[in-house]
DNA sequence: TTGTGTTTTATTGCCTCC
DNA sequence: GGAGGCAATAAAACACAA
């Protein structure tokens, strides 16, 4: 930064003829309450704002001087800590009293500004968890849609196949002796052996048929097997093994953590 | 110019860690 | 017990529409 001089402009402000008097810095208090009574005029040629970082740590310095305004910081101020910000977003001690110096601001002030810089960081990153939950739930049920239309789908094909099967039975009992599978079925693609439907069905591996003849077998969500194939996957942190899984219970997982951000590990928050 | 909403700077109080 | 962090909050500064 060139210059270190910050000088305090009254026209900068509708509220540029009062004085500040609520969130004075300590430093600073005293001089406020012998120079209440100041006008405006007199305010704005006697102070700078900070004259250089040496007058910072100089208290006498402020005992002499007016009520400060608060005011922003100035954009090569807030550039540099936004790249020290960037680095690392907590603020060791000495860090903390090099950034202040070379930015002509006290101490206590760039670590208020780490600390509302932090909260902002914070906000933000609750927005974009939020949009992410968002997204993700609003795939799944656009997904839960389609499967359950598959399902009523495959369901009335299943019904009127059967219904079917029982004509081509009660046609061929009505010829052969019963109990006797005659010759000509076997070799007929169409027939079906009724008996065989639900074991060959338990041993179908996640077909969304299973689910439609046999409503008792197991839910393929709770064994987190994929209904979704198309959905990006997203893994806890604890189980990277099963790439090619998603379920329910992986979707709602934080998964955007800067690693850089050091400070804040944000679980989200819990779902109702 | 003024009212209003948003952003930024700063304080306060509580909590945790050493 | 002091230092530092965070949430909540106040208030100045700013932006902008009417």
């Amino acid at each position: 930064m060139e210059s270190n001089s910050f000088f305090f402009d009254p026209s900068a402000s509708q509220h540029g003829n009062m004085f500040f008097l609520g969130n004075l810095n300590p430093v600073v208090q005293g001089g406020a309450r012998s120079m209440m009574m100041m006008n405006m005029e007199e305010t704005s040629k006697r102070r700078p704002f900070f004259s250089s970082p040496e007058d910072l740590y100089d208290e006498e310095y402020y005992d002499d001087q007016l009520p400060e305004k608060k005011r922003r910081l100035t954009t090569e101020q807030v550039h540099l800590l936004e790249k020290s910000f960037e680095t690392e977003n907590k603020l060791e001690p000495e860090r903390k009293t090099q950034l202040a110096k070379k930015l002509g601001l006290q101490p206590r002030q760039v670590a208020v500004w780490f600390q509302n810089r932090r909260a902002r960081w914070k906000t933000k990153q609750l927005e974009r968890d939020y949009d992410l939950l968002k997204s993700t739930y609003d795939h799944l049920l656009s997904n839960y849609d389609s499967i359950v239309k598959d399902n009523d789908k495959l369901r009335s094909e299943v019904t009127s196949l059967t219904q079917k099967l029982q004509g081509k039975e009660e046609e061929t009992t009505a010829k052969e002796p019963p109990g006797q599978v005659p010759d000509s079925n076997l070799l007929d693609p169409v027939y079906i052996n009724p008996a065989a439907i639900k074991t060959e069905d338990r041993l179908s591996s996640g077909s969304v048929g299973s689910a439609v003849l046999d409503e008792d077998a197991p839910q393929l969500l709770d064994s987190c097997d994929s209904y979704f194939p198309s959905i990006v996957p997203i893994h806890s942190q604890q189980d990277d093994s099963d790439h090619d899984r998603t379920c329910f219970s992986d979707v709602f997982v934080p998964t955007t953590s800067p690693s850089h951000h050091h400070g804040e590990s944000l679980g989200l928050w819990g779902w109702p």
